[in-house]
DNA sequence: TAGATTGTTAATCGATTAACAATC
DNA sequence: TAGATTGTTAATCGATTAACAATC
């Protein structure tokens, strides 16, 4: 019923909705439109509607969309409307940050681990967590059937790692290395490279 | 010249062909084609062609791309074949992380320092910067012209911070707020929020 | 009822791909 | 020359927008 092949840039800019009405929550407000949230976010009303139309009718005419309801049909459509537990690869500064990061808890995730391969790192406390040898990641990801891992290990580590996670389990990277990485179509990518995304500015800029 | 309105999607991945051919410069490689880089990055061969077509004729036919020649027209059409400086607004994690985080150098970017406003944070050494006052920055951003910065405060401040630094002269940002920023037209932003990403993946598993 | 806003259709706009002549 | 690969055109495919009947 859900799915009758939804672009995947449709997908993208659900995050982005919810994120919006769960701020307008905090702020006590109860409805929304799909043009008041287009411009908080700089995109046209009939877009939202649009995007929003692929998966029910969520709105009301003449009033527009109960934003708790809204937000919690987002939820359930990006199958956030659980926890997921994931595992981080690497522990240098990238890694590091990312576990001691209180931004995942409220928004579905559970980092459950941090792993290394460098015998000076194993054993290390970082934040609440202790770093494990990547040599034990397969044994875990198994155990506790984890299929979201984020990868912040050096470029050239990064393919290898990633084919290990996805044998192990695996179906959704964060990628944190500065390398594209090739992986089978039912595993998903993002890439993060901060490099990356200022260099596609500078374009503008001169 | 340069400028007959590139689509900024063809922008986005531009910098993505750099990041690869650049690798390929380090394992020693001297020519490569279109082919090679699409199965590389998981793009068809067609775009490849197409996007750098829009910028010149940088190929031969028969045998492809001279890897550094390449390299040095994207880093020219990028605006890269210059240093931009940085400046970082928020000394938490992130924007500590940022503040060390070593890929920017060779990359095109120097951070020159990091801002906090919280007087518990002002004079603390964060990597080789010391964290200084946000009530500085704007003297700082005129002073040294400076066009780029990351942003890595809490989502209540980040779209007054924004203001101010657009104020200022700044004309791309990194954000890392977990909010949309209403910035004017002549303002770049790029967002980077790893719930985001996570989020966007989340649909496709079950 | 009058005003507002949805969900949806059709039109427009833009991006990707396939194909191939040109040529190294 | 034969083989390979470019740059580009035209065709296809997909996404966005404008418009409006439906209806709260």
């Amino acid at each position: 019923m859900n799915d009758k092949n939804i672009p995947d840039i449709v997908i993208g800019r659900l995050p982005v909705y919810l994120r919006s009405l769960q701020r307008m929550e905090q702020e006590g407000r109860q409805v929304t439109s799909s043009q008041e949230l287009g411009e908080r976010l700089g995109i046209s009303a009939a877009q939202i509607r649009k995007d929003l139309s692929q998966f029910g009718e969520f709105g009301k005419q003449g009033t527009g969309y109960n934003i708790e309801y809204l937000s919690n049909q987002l939820l359930e459509i990006l199958h956030i409307d659980r926890t997921w537990d994931v595992v981080i690869v690497g522990a240098g500064d990238i890694g590091s940050a990312l576990a001691t990061y209180n931004g995942f808890s409220h928004r579905g995730f559970r980092v459950v681990g941090i792993f290394d391969n460098d015998p000076d790192k194993v054993g290390d406390k970082v934040g609440d967590y202790v770093v494990a040898n990547t040599s034990d990641i397969e044994e875990q990801i198994q155990a506790n059937n984890i299929q979201v891992a984020m990868l912040a290990v050096p470029a050239g580590n990064a393919q290898a790692v990633a084919s290990e996670l996805i044998d192990a389990g695996v179906r959704a990277i964060l990628n944190y290395a500065p390398v594209s990485l090739n992986v089978p179509p039912d595993v998903r990518v993002q890439y993060i490279d901060p490099a990356i995304h200022l260099q596609r500015m500078t374009y503008y800029l001169d």
